[in-house]
RNA sequence: ACCCAGGUGGCGAAAUUGGUAGACGCACCAGCUUGAGGGGCUGGCGCCUGUAUAGGUGUGGGAGUUCGAAUCUCCUCUUGGGUACCA
């Protein structure tokens, strides 16, 4: 017989299928090995070529390691949830779920046509109930769970609830990074239960959150960051801009440093690892704090009034103040002066409370914005006075009325003793202390209500408690001496207040500058300079020196504090603004080079420094930040680039969020009533109000079901046993549903387990399977599914669920595959419009043409397809074609072999409306799937992208052909014989044994297809016929083309049926 | 602007560790075979000179290290991808 591909491959599919070949279970006698292909997204267009490239390739490998005595986990399934399959529902009215039904069954059809040894009882689908309940789950997990950065990892709340109960909060607060979790409220007990559910929600690994968001109005939702290219919307490139909204939010920013270190751990391309480290954009700088002087410029007088009271002495100590400059180095050094120089009283104290004997961190004679505090607990924001009899004269009351005010406003509170007090009755004086320290709110309340309760100051919000002081955050604090302007971003929430009445309009107006132009150019003119001074000054908490404050908008609200301290000798941007505003621009190193532009270096020694000067970068570096420690006025800090991710979208076809409203507030509901069905409604968009589409369903809101509000509730139990509804009314649902990125980003545990209604995946299964092994897809997911997976999945390992901290040990990036578009010339007439003559390639520059994408399946090796090019359209039935050798179809005819139709080509993104889509069935109609699979291999290197081009799959097909009759006559007889196999034989086989093993070890799968045809040649050459040699190619080739190796081993007379468990050939040299 | 990955015949590419550049395939050319085909087979095929033997040259360009470089180093041009005022 000759090779019947068709036959061959039907046959085996149909074998494979029945007989459940692929079927993976757990099997502790063998090593596990899991190939998972990123799932796809079944689009209404079917696949193209390209898509197949990873699911070959991981295919070869998933049944090379099954030959290599594996228990290969090789699933695949669907990401059924998504935006197109609503779109169309929208234009159509058909419901998404019969979209995407018939979407998946095309698919399912293509994919089996490629014979993928995939295991098809594990087949998920994203929008199934059966698979999203557990997506439901896993976010009421992470609802009840936040992050303790004490034991670094999530926690069920009720570990966050039992600390709030039994521990003051200021140790709690120790356990919480600020930077990720608000601080704990202290007053915990005091609350309601509905207080305290609010309180909570700013801890939950999910949670409410007023954000900013890119909405698409187009599309009628909100988008994350990595769906938004350039201000338009990744998919129907519709624009986008910032809105605020009540939104879901996960916080994966708790996981930033564990997501960046686990890169190290991993082998994934680096290009891919980098840009994930990009995405978390982890710098390591510090905090500065620079006090404000508000509304004042220098020439001012009355905005030094409120500092010229503050400058007296007391105690016979130095002035805490000079006049108009801050001398900070001066401070200082009256600190220390006065810790050597105490007085008794303060001695006394000072003996009770050093070394946290109060129960806290006590710090002596300590700088707070140009006051120094005779005692102060920073963490707790209260100041302890002593004073001496002194202040009891009426002109030192008022001054310590103005200090305690001043205090305040920095967020303090201030508590005073007098010195015979403290000598006297010590132990009252401490437990004064004590009870204060108990009792203190936290800083953030504290400043809240200072600013309420104390005169006319604006009230500043709570994260920026004292208003009095503008934070930074810098890389470079060593340049801090190099400061010359702070540069605030013009949304900044201080504008206001910073801004001078003289200066009111300018910054009007500039702000409205910036907010025109974000919208529409704000990326095109990236280089011009702009900002506007708002008349106020702040202070250089190290040097003294006042600096301006500006506004412009290279400072984005969204990173850091919104805020910078601009060193203009060291950073370009600084230096540009320097220069056009006429700001003096400070050069601090020695080794730096700042006539002409800024220089970044960190060689040299510092000069114009202060307390740094002669030290190195690194020296300079940890003095500095133990110098902003010491005066309160900044710190080592981290800063992530990477933002929580929004959690939810305004559209139908998602998962529904298992929560319900009460009292504005969201509980779970219970996870017996999982899953919450997607109801139905009657339009998928937006009601009239503007709710998204699940506002028009009808009755679906929450009623606690009997079975569950007869159950035990425990402590942690968010509805609340007392919970009643009324007349079955119920609550509101959450309208909003989950993103795309919901269902895929723990998919690959559900493939163990596909069937499970108990769990996501049975304990035992995870613990088997593990992990991935080996996972294939584009690198478009780089920085949304791969992060968010690993997110969830360090997520689950944190609560015990699963067991490995990564999820995808080995991870390639298949290349994209370009299309590649033909064109035609067609001839323009004199006024410029189309004719009906069309030039070839090579002739075209004697003509005037317009060129026309023509349909790629008509050509071949660029030749077109005169016949069915004239058949294509009826406006071309009569096109005259002038040919490559200038010749036309009128004059000649076109029988003749050199009168070709030569047309051009070129590179474009594959696409319908570019007629260069190929699809893989009229191929494997054409060639066979054993044929398309190796010559998708044989297209280059798996990683590189590439157009596709059919021109070379012949060749691939000759030499399965070849291969086919190695086995058979002339007569298409089978004619393998048992004769021991000659030297050469030998040679050539375990020549290609070792390359193919090697090649598929180093995923180099087209050089081992090069390798087979060289073999095949060879045992061509040799006329070898034995079985000995061409039984083990069969096994050799049955990973790239399965059907034809399995039908060829039948006929070797190997009865039992598949090869798929056979062993692969050992090499032996 | 920054970061990353590439650049080798007419085309896709190979060269795994610094050791014969261009394997393998496509296309093209010549020939054989078949009644015919989008069939089979044989041979040729980087470029330049030459009928040939042969010689020269050649991995984007320039320099360098080395007995020896597509491969390592520096500079530069260029293509693709990512990030984009990130302090």
């Amino acid at each position: 017989m000759d090779y019947q591909f068709k036959q061959i491959e039907k046959d085996w599919q149909k074998f494979w299928a029945a007989n459940e070949t692929f079927k993976a279970e757990v099997d502790q006698s063998k090593p596990k090995y899991y190939v998972l292909d990123m799932f796809p997204y079944p689009s209404g267009a079917g696949l193209h070529v390209g898509h197949p490239l990873g699911y070959i390739a991981s295919d070869i490998f998933a049944r090379y390691k099954r030959l290599k005595g594996f228990n290969v986990l090789h699933p695949m399934g669907y990401d059924s949830f998504g935006l197109p399959a609503e779109q169309y529902a929208i234009q159509t009215g058909q419901h998404p779920a019969k979209t995407t039904e018939t979407n998946i069954n095309r698919y399912r059809e293509q994919l089996d046509n490629l014979g993928f040894s995939f295991d098809w009882s594990k087949e998920i689908r994203t929008s199934s109930p059966e698979y999203y309940k557990w997506t439901q789950w896993i976010f009421m997990q992470l609802f009840n769970s936040w992050y303790n950065k004490e034991t670094d990892r999530a926690e069920h709340i009720s570990t966050l609830i039992e600390k709030l109960e039994t521990i003051p909060a200021t140790e709690i607060n120790a356990v919480c990074d600020e930077d990720v979790l608000p601080l704990l409220p202290s007053d915990w007990s005091a609350m309601s239960a509905e207080e305290k559910q609010a309180e909570l929600l700013k801890y939950r690994l999910t949670f409410l959150k007023e954000s900013t968001v890119n909405w698409c109005a187009a599309l009628g939702t909100v988008l994350a960051n990595d769906e938004v290219k350039d201000g338009f919307s990744e998919r129907g490139g519709h624009p986008v801009e910032q809105k605020k909204m009540m939104q879901w939010s996960m916080r994966i920013t708790a996981y930033a440093e564990r997501l960046l270190q686990g890169l190290n751990d991993i082998d994934w391309p680096e290009p891919l690892k980098e840009m994930q480290r990009n995405w978390i954009g982890k710098s390591v700088g510090a905090m500065v704090r620079f006090s404000l002087i508000p509304g004042s410029s220098p020439k001012e007088k009355g905005a030094q009034e409120n500092f010229e009271g503050l400058v007296t002495g007391e105690n016979g100590k130095k002035g805490c103040e000079t006049e108009n400059s801050f001398a900070w180095d001066l401070l200082k050094g009256h600190s220390k002066e006065n810790r050597q120089n105490q007085t008794d009283a303060e001695l006394v104290l000072w003996n009770e409370l050093r070394d946290s004997k109060a129960g806290f961190k006590i710090r002596r004679q300590h700088v707070i914005d140009g006051y120094i505090a005779d005692f102060v607990c920073l963490p707790k924001r209260l100041v302890i006075e002593v004073d001496g009899g002194y202040h009891s004269t009426a002109e030192a009351i008022e001054y310590d009325k103005q200090r305690t005010a001043f205090l305040n406003k920095a967020g303090f509170e201030v508590i005073r003793f007098t010195n015979e007090e403290t000598i006297n009755s010590t132990q009252k004086v401490i437990s004064t202390i004590k009870e204060k320290l108990q009792a203190s709110p936290s800083f953030a309340e504290k400043a809240e209500q200072t600013s309420k309760s104390t005169t006319q100051v604006a009230p500043s919000p709570p994260e920026r408690a004292g208003g009095e002081a503008l934070e930074v955050f810098t890389t470079r604090v060593d340049t801090l001496y190099g400061v010359s302007f702070l540069a605030i971003a013009p949304e900044h929430e201080l504008v206001p207040s910073l801004t001078t009445p003289e200066q009111k309009a300018e910054i009007d107006a500039y702000i409205l500058a910036t907010k025109k132009k974000s919208e529409l150019d704000r990326m095109a003119d990236v280089k011009t300079v702009s900002g506007a001074f708002t008349g106020s000054y702040a202070i250089n908490p190290l040097s003294g020196e006042k600096v301006p404050v500006w506004i412009a908008d290279y400072v984005l609200a969204g990173y850091g504090t919104g805020a910078v301290m601009a060193v203009p000798s060291g950073d370009q941007r600084d230096y540009l603004f320097a220069q056009h505003f006429n700001l003096p621009i400070i050069q601090i190193l020695d080794a730096q080079l700042c006539d002409k532009e800024a220089d970044p270096t960190k060689e040299g020694r510092y000069v114009n420094s202060g307390i740094i000067n002669g030290l190195s970068y690194k020296e300079a570096t940890s003095k500095i930040v133990a110098a902003l420690e010491e005066i309160g006025m900044g710190y080592a800090k981290v800063n992530y680039r990477m933002r929580d991710a929004i959690f939810g979208r305004q559209r139908y076809w998602g998962e529904p969020v298992p929560v319900y409203f009460k009292n504005g507030l969201p509980y779970l509901i219970q996870e017996e009533e999982l899953p919450l069905l997607l109801p139905e409604v009657d339009k998928y968009l937006p009601t009239e109000s503007g709710e998204p589409p699940l506002g028009r369903a009808k009755d679906w809101r929450y009623k606690a079901s009997p079975k569950s509000s007869s159950k035990e509730r425990t402590s942690m139990d968010t509805t609340g046993s007392s919970l009643s509804f009324g007349e079955g009314r119920g609550e509101a649902y959450e309208l909003s549903t989950m993103p795309g990125w919901a269902g895929s980003s723990w998919y690959w545990y559900r493939y163990m387990d596909a069937k499970n209604d108990a769990a996501f995946a049975d304990k035992d299964k995870i613990a088997y399977w593990k992990d991935v092994d080996l996972y294939i897809g584009g690198n478009e997911h780089a920085t949304g599914h791969l992060l968010y997976s690993r997110f969830w999945n360090k997520f689950l390992k944190d609560l015990g669920y699963v067991v490995e901290e990564e999820p995808f040990k080995k991870l390639i990036n298949q290349g994209m595959i370009q299309g590649r578009s033909n064109f035609v010339y067609r001839v323009n007439d004199l006024e410029g419009k189309g004719t009906n003559e069309f030039v070839s390639l090579g002739q075209k520059s004697n003509y005037d043409v317009t060129a026309l994408h023509v349909d790629v399946n008509i050509v071949n090796n660029d030749i077109l397809d005169i016949e069915a090019f004239r058949n294509s359209r009826p406006e071309y039935k009569d096109a005259v074609f002038i040919f490559e050798d200038g010749s036309n179809s009128l004059s000649f005819g076109e029988g003749r072999g050199e009168a070709k139709y030569i047309c051009g080509h070129e590179v474009e993104k594959m696409s319908k409306s570019k007629f260069n889509v190929v699809n893989p069935d009229d191929l494997v109609e054409r060639y066979g799937a054993d044929t398309l699979r190796m010559y998708e291999m044989f297209l280059g290197p798996l990683e590189q992208s590439k157009p596709w081009n059919t021109n070379g799959i012949e060749g691939v097909f000759k030499f399965l052909r070849k291969f086919w009759k190695l086995f058979h006559d002339d007569a298409f007889n089978f004619v393998v014989s048992d004769e021991a196999p000659t030297k050469a034989e030998l040679k050539a086989l375990h020549k290609i044994i070792k390359k193919v093993e090697e090649d598929i070890e180093r995923f180099s799968f087209n050089t081992s297809v090069s390798s087979f045809m060289i073999a095949v040649n060879e045992l061509t050459d040799l006329k070898c016929n034995k079985r000995a040699i061409l039984q083990e190619m069969v096994i050799l080739l049955s990973p790239y083309a399965p059907h034809i190796a399995e039908e060829l081993w039948k006929q070797l007379g190997n009865k039992e049926g598949t090869l798929s468990y056979t062993q692969f050939p050992i090499f032996n040299p």
